[in-house]
DNA sequence: ATGGCAGTGCCTCACTGA
């Protein structure tokens, strides 16, 4: 069973690399974030998934923000939002997806250390902690996927002078990463890679994807229970080399079930 | 010190992103 997160932005303009994507790695179940775009512009395309093999179920926002989960499994027990957490936002979809708890999420960006929007983004990570809690009390499987938002330690970006104590890489952020981890997560990824330089993320300017200028900041944490099972987590910088590319690229989880 | 690029919509500018 392969697991992937994908930062889109904007599935209207990456919705060509996405069906691609799928086909070409037969993944059995994608997360995607950002998708941009309104009920009525996700429910167009649920057939372009259904005739490929793959159910969509999707948490739409238009312009802004909104996520879905693609699955060659059928999708049960769908909730929406971060329960008991009042966010306009639409940036949390959750299902079971052969016996696998996935919650895909869009984290807060945060904009800067003094903005009121890295309050929101603390408050949102609060609440998301304890909705992740209470979820992995209820599942043995459990995976966490998304783009975090988060560079997890210094070594998840090009350059840690510039960017340590900063957006995404500062101390309650990390904090928060932290968190999620206590809950009795791990970070797939390094389970299998620990060199530096690993990115998920490379800004559109000044050549940044040539010069592997980027952030490591899209993640799937996963239970003990799926730690037993993971045999492989890679970044796919495929997607990244295509025409008009998404500035994120997927990382693909493998798992023995 | 600043902006670089890309996407969306109140669309020739503003806002957001990371």
């Amino acid at each position: 069973m392969k697991i992937a997160t994908w930062n889109v932005n904007s599935l209207k303009v990456r919705l060509q690399h996405v069906l691609e994507w799928l086909q070409q790695t037969d993944c059995d179940v994608l997360g995607l974030q950002e998708l941009k775009q309104d009920n009525a512009a996700n429910e167009k395309i649920i057939d372009e998934f259904k005739n490929i093999g793959y159910h969509f179920v999707y948490n739409a926002q238009k312009t802004y923000n909104g996520v879905a989960l693609v699955s060659k499994y059928p999708l049960t027990d769908v909730v929406l939002d971060i329960p008991d957490y009042a966010d306009e936002q639409k940036r949390v979809i959750a299902a079971t997806i052969n016996g696998v708890r996935v919650i895909c999420a869009y984290f807060v960006n945060g904009e800067a250390l003094d903005s009121p929007k890295f309050q929101y983004k603390l408050t949102w990570l609060e609440n998301l902690i304890r909705y992740v809690g209470d979820e992995t009390k209820k599942h043995d499987k459990l995976v966490l996927l998304g783009d975090y938002n988060i560079a997890p330690q210094a070594n998840d970006t090009h350059d840690p002078e510039s960017w340590e104590g900063n957006i995404l890489c500062s101390v309650p952020e990390r904090a928060a990463f932290n968190q999620l981890i206590n809950l009795g997560l791990t970070d797939s990824f390094r389970m299998f890679n620990q060199e530096d330089k690993q990115f998920s993320w490379w800004d559109y300017r000044n050549f940044a994807f040539r010069r592997n200028m980027g952030l490591r900041i899209d993640h799937l944490l996963i239970s003990d229970a799926l730690k037993t099972v993971a045999t492989d987590c890679i970044i796919d910088k495929a997607p990244r080399k295509l025409e008009r590319p998404s500035d994120h690229t997927p990382v693909v989880l493998t798992l023995s079930i």
